[in-house]
DNA sequence: GCCGTTTTCGGCCCGACTGTTTTCAGTCG
């Protein structure tokens, strides 16, 4: 193979800065719009790059034209594209980075490349603190003042921690080839990954073999590593291409590796809370295993032996976070039957080329077929989302008679009618009535109008719940890990009101949602509330987001009865209309 | 840039919000 061939993600990526660039020069918006689409053309293709660049088929794919098919061919056998590499000569290298900021875009850093020679974010934000960005025209005050704080929101996203759902297909890819290993018995990634936490810093992983060095070296040269940071007897660790991410690899004898894999999944207050316990017993518990105290180490087989030995119940990864779990655990409250993937028969919140989505129904019900699904719940835009091609009410009558063809083609899989309705600013749904009582389901969600104080947004969606026709509230606090705060509102009223009206709440798995978060989610469980685990998918992919939605189910200790969607279809429904009060 | 039983040229997605203005430009979803 060509060293120099690029993947569909490389080439997507390029083209996607080839777009910014183009802004930047202030090319003509459906030209920059064109270089978008071939990057999700090219992330969602399902043939392979490099047959169809060999055969000179790109063309064939909509959205692909002569230009970009040549570029596209260029980037593929070549590795890079001259047109890319003398757009990006034109301007400073920090300038791509300053429109990652809220607010930033191709206008606004041209103006303050030109009159300011400001060039970077860290130019800016000295421009900011000197006051010289408002005396440019068309900035003020204000705007040096949010510029400031969106430089902040942006430097605590670049710090350490990156997305779950950014890092788990990485760490998937390396324990596949770690389990291929010689003599490697057991794998397992630890810490945060394991845990399920919404953010990971560096990424843990553990394997159990008779001799380390050739599972280290598997790791040291797996593809995608970009770094070899170090490696020892029974260590290695290395930095991916892929997130800039740093991965720990840690190879030890199997007798070792229960205790061992404990201690690394932490997390450090859940253990440190019982190792103490241990210690009341007479036994030290510690990386290496469980020693009594004349010395003697007893064989630790698994965890469960573990908790076994402290005289509790097993205790998932993902409750191990010292918020009641170890109490809980101690009196046998615990709950067994946390919520798993393999729970759960349909997939909620999904999006098609009717708003905008990247996929037809029928593909979108095929992928998740193939993922076992029963159902998939379509929940297109509403007409006040119009920049997401919000469907109007006629819309919904014509879908409706293409999910009727889609679901005689394909069998065994049912596709759901349903809307994630705008609600807007008074709390009034943005289809009527009449409109909505026909929807098999009815998602009610924020997208436009986040600025509103807690008082005002708790009452938008307190009112919307009295619209007898809304089944469950999606994303309740509309926050974007890293990016957007989530708009304020009291989680208390809202919950106790869905509890009394039979309103169920999302959990949205898109990774960079997680919405409801694991607290909140343990705050509905309480209070009774009802749950679907969600993917808000908006392509094929993305229904693997259901992973996400379930780990942050389970780490708010949602049981599979409280999760709506591990029925089957028509219980499913019913049970949504029948909730409604 | 792409695309075409209206078109090989002229469309292609637009309304709301914000901060800057004094009638609007830029950004976002």
């Amino acid at each position: 193979m060509n060293p120099n061939t690029l993947d569909k993600a490389a080439v997507a990526k390029i083209l996607r800065e080839l777009s910014l660039l183009l802004q930047l020069k202030g090319e003509n918006a459906f030209k920059v719009r064109a270089y978008d689409t071939a990057a999700d053309r090219i992330l969602g293709m399902t043939q392979d790059l490099g047959a169809l660049v060999r055969e000179g088929r790109l063309q064939e794919l909509p959205g692909i034209g002569q230009g970009l098919a040549e570029k596209i061919s260029e980037l593929v056998s070549t590795g890079k594209l001259g047109f890319h590499e003398e757009l990006k000569a034109e301007f400073p290298p920090g300038l791509l980075e300053m429109l990652q900021l809220p607010d930033m875009g191709p206008k606004k850093a041209m103006a303050l490349w030109r009159e300011l020679q400001v060039g970077s974010v860290a130019d800016l934000e000295r421009a900011c603190r000197e006051g010289r960005v408002r005396a440019l025209k068309g900035f003020g005050a204000k705007s040096e003042a949010k510029i400031l704080e969106g430089i902040a929101l942006h430097q605590r996203a670049q710090g350490k921690r990156k997305l779950l759902g950014d890092v788990l297909p990485t760490v998937e890819g390396l324990l596949e080839l770690l389990r291929a290993a010689p003599g490697v018995v057991r794998v397992s990634p630890a810490g945060s990954v394991r845990r399920r936490a919404e953010t990971v810093g560096d990424v843990d992983l553990l394997a159990s073999a008779p001799q380390a060095g050739p599972v280290l070296d598997v790791l040291a040269n797996a593809p995608g590593v970009a770094v070899l940071i170090g490696k020892g007897e029974s260590k290695c660790s290395v930095r991916m291409t892929e997130a800039d991410l740093q991965v720990d690899l840690r190879v030890l004898p199997d007798e070792d590796f229960a205790t061992a894999l404990h201690h690394f999944t932490g997390s450090k207050a859940h253990h440190v809370r019982l190792r103490g316990m241990g210690q009341d017993k007479g036994l030290k518990i510690s990386e290496w295993g469980v020693h009594q105290e004349d010395g003697t180490k007893l064989p630790i087989r698994d965890e469960a032996d573990i908790y076994r030995l402290l005289g509790m119940q097993y205790v998932p990864p993902e409750l191990r976070e010292d918020s009641g779990e170890i109490e809980a655990a101690l009196e046998g409250r615990l709950p067994e039957d946390l919520v798993s993937l393999e729970d759960v028969l349909g997939v909620v919140h999904c999006h098609s080329t009717w708003s905008d989505g990247k996929n037809s129904l029928e593909e979108m019900a095929r992928a998740a077929q193939a993922l076992g699904l029963k159902y998939l719940t379509v929940t297109e835009h509403s007409q006040a989302a119009v920049y997401a091609g919000g469907l109007k009410e006629d819309d919904l009558k014509r879908q409706w008679d293409e999910i009727d063809r889609v679901n005689a083609a394909v069998p065994g899989l049912r596709l759901l009618k349903g809307i994630e309705v705008d609600i807007l600013e008074s709390g009034a749904l943005d289809y009527r009535d009449s409109v909505l009582e026909r929807c098999e389901l009815v998602i009610g969600s924020v997208h436009i109008r986040h600025s509103m104080n807690e008082e005002q947004m708790t009452q938008r969606l307190l009112n919307a719940m009295d619209n007898p026709h809304l089944n469950i509230i999606g994303h309740p606090t509309g926050r974007l890990i890293h990016e957007r705060e989530p708009y304020p509102v009291r989680m208390e009223a809202v919950l106790d009101k869905a509890a009394a009206r039979g309103v169920v709440m999302e959990v949205n798995g898109k990774p960079a949602r997680l919405d409801l978060k694991a607290e909140h989610v343990r705050q509905a469980v309480q209070r009774g509330v009802k749950l679907v685990v969600s993917a808000d998918a908006h392509r094929r992919e993305d229904l693997n987001h259901l992973v996400f939605a379930v780990a942050t189910a389970r780490r708010g200790w949602a049981r599979k009865g409280e999760v709506l969607n591990t029925l089957p279809a028509d219980r499913f429904i019913s049970t949504l209309k029948g909730l409604r009060c």
